[in-house]
RNA sequence: GGCCCCAUCGUCUAUCGGCUAGGACAGCGGCUUUUCAAGCCGUUAAGAGGGGUUCGACUCCCCUUGGGGCUACCA
């Protein structure tokens, strides 16, 4: 079998959106299990809908998703850091975009972006029209959308009535020696009955000819569309699998039929079930965020929204119910025969999960990493805390503190205000645990106070060392059942430490706080509480 | 309107004719516990409907219904 080659083949018409993610994830795992090559094209064959720096955006997203190409089209930046030690891409071999100075392309198969092989189009589409497998027309889009509404109110398929190929040689070359807006039609005749084609993940397919339209191939502005670019790319760049999105499986019988009027031998299709809204609608921006980007910045880990998006469609098979797995994971356990047909929908609350137990797995400092370069700490709360609150050793304390609560980096001290307050309030009933008297509240706050202040400095580098003597104070209950510490249970000293430490009565344990706080901070806190009660 | 694809718990899914239909998320309940979270344990919840084929259908076939996609000189 020839060397496994695939493609993911973006247009620059915006950001990177979870389902293109998921659609390049899948051809990457593909090419990846099959010591094969992933390449990036890009489909610029849309003037209009062209986005200015979507271009630079999509191809530096895939890499920071660890989604790495093998061949294609790169940016400058990534040749410099996440290639510099790739043996197999020599910066020196690559050429600098024509089109897109901010681009390069590296690989045998170039130029990789549409618009810079506008001459082989042409050339195909002209051979096409030489063997009758296409043909001009210069039929205006008002006759069309006339024929087309006709047609649709006969309860007729919509498609071209193939009015121009009747036109005489002649006829055809005066229009075209004074430049008639002209388009190149696809000629699908009916009589080529059904057109059948395999799809890796739906099995076989079957269309008639009679329902496809003679497709324009070529239109007025010398561009081709998706449909003859793809053909001849794939083709001329070797792809062996087309692996793209459901919605592309009504128009692969035209690609069939081109791959034939050329006498090339077609790749192998795997259409991909669709990425849906909760209402099971495509997935799109009026129902939530599709940008990569967003989940990036709402916190999300790239590792935990790469394993979920390969789980939307896909399953490691039979009886395997792993479900965390890292991207390497992935690919060995990656098989197109384990991708579904049915669409699935993009469910917000498992993609929480996972990225908790994503962010439960990093280490201290791996986490605090992350949520600087996220930026993540640039928020009132954080930015608004005295200085000593802002240092990192500070910060990473929370951190850990904070790292089993946490659904994404953006929560950081969301749900542990206090940790940067420099000012608590106190309501002086929520200081009194259950029944307590104030008399017993200021009892157990100026044991702690006493306690804490007998450890040094070099105590609370431990957070053990500070959890020991705050435990040996609050007592052990189960020494005392029968009754002999007078009653007193845990809550007595733990929960007015709390109140006192936090001003809330929901939070990490006392203990835990204390060593977060330090010495100075927990004291002051607490003699806050006392002057609060007395 | 035409064509195509799809159909198991609310959601993601397992099952390739033998099922007491399994797992995960969410939900609910409990344990743990000074509170919250985490953790652990438990639990609610599904094969769209109708015909076939078969000893036996969630699994195969047909129809209906439902959902989705495509139907552009957009990809």
């Amino acid at each position: 079998m020839d060397k496994v080659r695939v493609r993911f083949a973006p247009s620059p018409t915006g950001f990177l959106h979870v389902g293109g993610l998921r659609t390049a994830l899948y051809n990457y795992l593909f090419a990846k299990k099959n010591n094969g090559s992933f390449i990036l094209r890009i489909e610029d064959t849309d003037k209009n809908r062209f986005v200015e720096g979507a271009l630079e955006s999509l191809v530096d997203m895939l890499d920071t998703m660890g989604l790495i190409h093998d061949e294609g089209t790169f940016t400058n930046h990534e040749i410099q850091t996440i290639y510099a030690d790739k043996p197999r891409i020599n910066p020196a071999e690559a050429t600098v975009s024509k089109n897109y100075p901010s681009l390069v392309e590296i690989g045998e198969y170039g130029p990789y972006i549409q618009s810079e092989r506008l001459p082989l189009y042409k050339k195909y589409a002209k051979k096409l029209v030489e063997s009758g497998a296409g043909y001009y027309c210069f039929c205006s889009t008002g006759r069309l959308a006339m024929l087309r509404e006709e047609q649709i109110e006969n309860k007729l398929p919509a498609k071209y009535d193939k009015y121009c190929l009747s036109l005489s040689p002649e006829e055809i070359q005066e229009r075209l020696k004074v430049r008639a807006p002209h388009v190149i039609r696809l000629n699908i005749s009916d009589e080529r009955g059904d057109i059948v084609f395999g799809d890796l993940v739906r099995g076989q397919v079957t269309i008639h000819a009679r329902d496809i339209d003679d497709q324009v191939l070529m239109k007025s502005d010398g561009y081709p569309t998706y449909h003859l670019a793809n053909v001849v790319d794939d083709h001329l760049m070797e792809i062996t699998h087309v692996i793209r999105g459901e919605e592309w499986l009504p128009s692969t019988p035209k690609h069939i039929l081109l791959y034939e009027a050329f006498g090339w031998k077609a790749p192998a299709f795997a259409h991909l079930p669709l990425l849906l809204n909760p209402d099971k609608s495509k997935l799109s921006k009026r129902q939530g965020d599709v940008a990569v980007e967003e989940y990036l910045k709402k916190g999300y880990l790239k590792e935990a929204l790469l394993n979920f998006i390969a789980l939307l469609g896909w399953n490691p098979g039979a009886g395997n119910t792993q479900e965390i797995f890292s991207l390497a994971e992935l690919v060995q356990t990656f098989d197109l025969r384990n991708v579904h047909k049915a669409g699935a929908v993009f469910d917000l609350k498992k993609l929480d999960w996972m990225n908790a137990e994503y962010i439960k797995k990093l280490s201290p400092n791996e986490l605090y990493q992350r949520v600087k370069s996220g930026n993540f700490l640039e928020k009132d709360l954080i930015k608004e805390a005295s200085q000593e609150m802002q240092t990192e050793e500070y910060l990473k304390r929370v951190l850990l503190i904070e790292r089993d609560r946490l659904t994404k980096l953006s929560d950081v001290g969301d749900n542990n205000p206090f940790f940067f307050a420099s000012d608590l309030m106190y309501h002086a009933t929520l200081l009194n645990w259950k029944e307590n008297t104030k008399e017993m509240t200021q009892e157990a706050l100026q044991k702690a106070h006493k306690i804490l202040s007998e450890l040094s400095n070099a105590d609370w580098v431990s957070k053990e060392t500070v959890e020991k003597v705050l435990m040996r104070a609050a007592g052990d209950p189960a020494h005392s059942q029968d009754g002999s510490a007078a009653g007193r249970s845990r809550g007595d000293f733990l929960w007015p430490l709390r109140v006192a430490l936090t001003g809330v009565q929901h939070s990490p344990s006392p203990f835990e706080v204390a060593w977060v706080l330090g010495k100075e901070e927990s004291l002051k806190r607490l003699e806050k509480a006392l002057k609060k009660l007395s």
